[in-house]
DNA sequence: CCAAAAGTGTTTATACTACACCCATGA
DNA sequence: TCATGGGTGTAGTATAAACACTTTTGG
């Protein structure tokens, strides 16, 4: 450690790995990019980190660029940092994973960067190190959502214990015994139910539910154990 | 997102909040600052990225540098960024913590750089947001420390189970059942017992165990429940 | 022989898992 | 009426928590 004369700088990127869900299946949100280096190639959607912002708030405006939403679930993944990970300059790269309410993005602004909703099963080669980006955030997403409850992010405001139901097995890739996950969801205590049931995806009809916000935020931190036997999916 | 030209470069530097364990209590190994800004200050022990390698090279030479250890657990903690955190020059910090073995860094490094183990009651003030940098660093140790078999960077090769209990109640600044506890840690078939006893602490003496390196390799990624309720600490 | 730390078992309560049938309704 | 998806209960097992006494031995 030195004093701080004749450091070469680095450039310092933020990349944004955005999942949405659409009712059946978990996707993933990139964009074609364009401009050089690696341009019309896949890619996750970034920007450099400004002079008088944070790495929050760079993500933030990142997303916001995007999506046109604000307040959305963010948060810092890792920084990557390969030396040739970008082959124009050295550019060292925060990634945030976000997790957002599909139908609520205007698509409209994502036009604009040539965005598609990918499955992930379905994903096309990204350019850099994207790919290793959203291999790790693919692997956070199942290790907090199996301790915390954090998917609600994902779906609209009202939704079906069907729906989240779906919503789990789309991120572990296998299927839940229907009786003990509703069972321990409702145990609880979040989940405020509804009089209107959705009826769009059965005869009978599914009760809508909320999330009860306040104790949503006291349980954010709390271990809740969603995901049998949870170790087997990390 | 726009082109290359015209960003401002900003400085990457890399903090190290370095955790050891002397038999009785965690500590935390810190410097002081022998350069200008906030010279004669304590600090976590920190230095530049430099051209030709990656952050977690960069993270475990700064730790070769002020310890002399190679291959100790490190793990990348966080990037901080605020817009002022560093007066000199804008100037994000990647933070890494590190687990060591307190009785194998070589003390006549560490002296170079007016370094000292503080017990973390006892920390005096950072400069910097590296106050802040060690709380983030203490909440993932428990956080981390609670769910997968880490704590074990700190001892020794050989450790003997009440010295385990007395690094478990440190990190989380409680007391555990010794009968549970004891229970709970051999059941996970991850400790070998030796013939040897350590006598230091008692007259009766403590049998030594070892690591099972096969079996801890595998289960780092399982979910172990070492820490009764432990939502309650984190 | 006694102080000080190490080591050990049992009971109870809670949580998890496996498992299968009835319900409501629109077509 | 029937096909489709929604909703519910129970019994067995495993895990966790609470709890106190005996063992060893150096001084």
């Amino acid at each position: 450690m030195t004093n701080y004369a004749e450091h070469s700088p680095i450039l310092v990127a933020i990349d944004c790995i955005i999942f949405g869900f659409d009712g059946n299946d978990i996707k993933l949100l990139l964009i074609k990019r364009g401009f050089a280096p690696a341009k019309n190639k896949w890619s996750l959607m970034g920007g450099f980190l400004l002079p008088n912002e944070t790495l929050d708030e760079a993500a933030n405006r990142i997303l916001k660029q995007l999506t046109g939403l604000e307040g959305v679930y963010l948060e810092q993944l890792n920084a990557f940092s390969a030396v040739n990970r970008d082959p124009e300059e050295r550019t060292i790269s925060v990634a945030y994973f976000a997790l957002i309410d599909i139908h609520k993005y205007e698509k409209q602004i994502s036009d604009q960067y040539h965005a598609e909703w990918f499955l992930l099963s379905q994903k096309p080669k990204l350019i850099f190190d994207h790919d290793e980006m959203v291999a790790l955030a693919q692997k956070q997403l199942r290790y907090k959502a199996a301790l915390h409850p954090i998917l609600f992010e994902l779906l609209p405001d009202k939704f079906t214990i069907p729906q989240l139901q779906n919503l789990y097995e789309g991120v572990y890739d296998t299927v839940f015994d229907n009786r003990n996950f509703t069972r321990k969801l409702l145990s609880t205590g979040l989940f405020v139910k509804q009089a209107a049931k959705d009826k769009s995806t059965s005869k009978k009809g599914a009760f809508y539910y909320k999330l009860d916000k306040r104790k949503y935020k006291v349980k954010q931190a709390a271990f809740l154990n969603f995901v049998p036997k949870a170790d087997k999916f990390l």
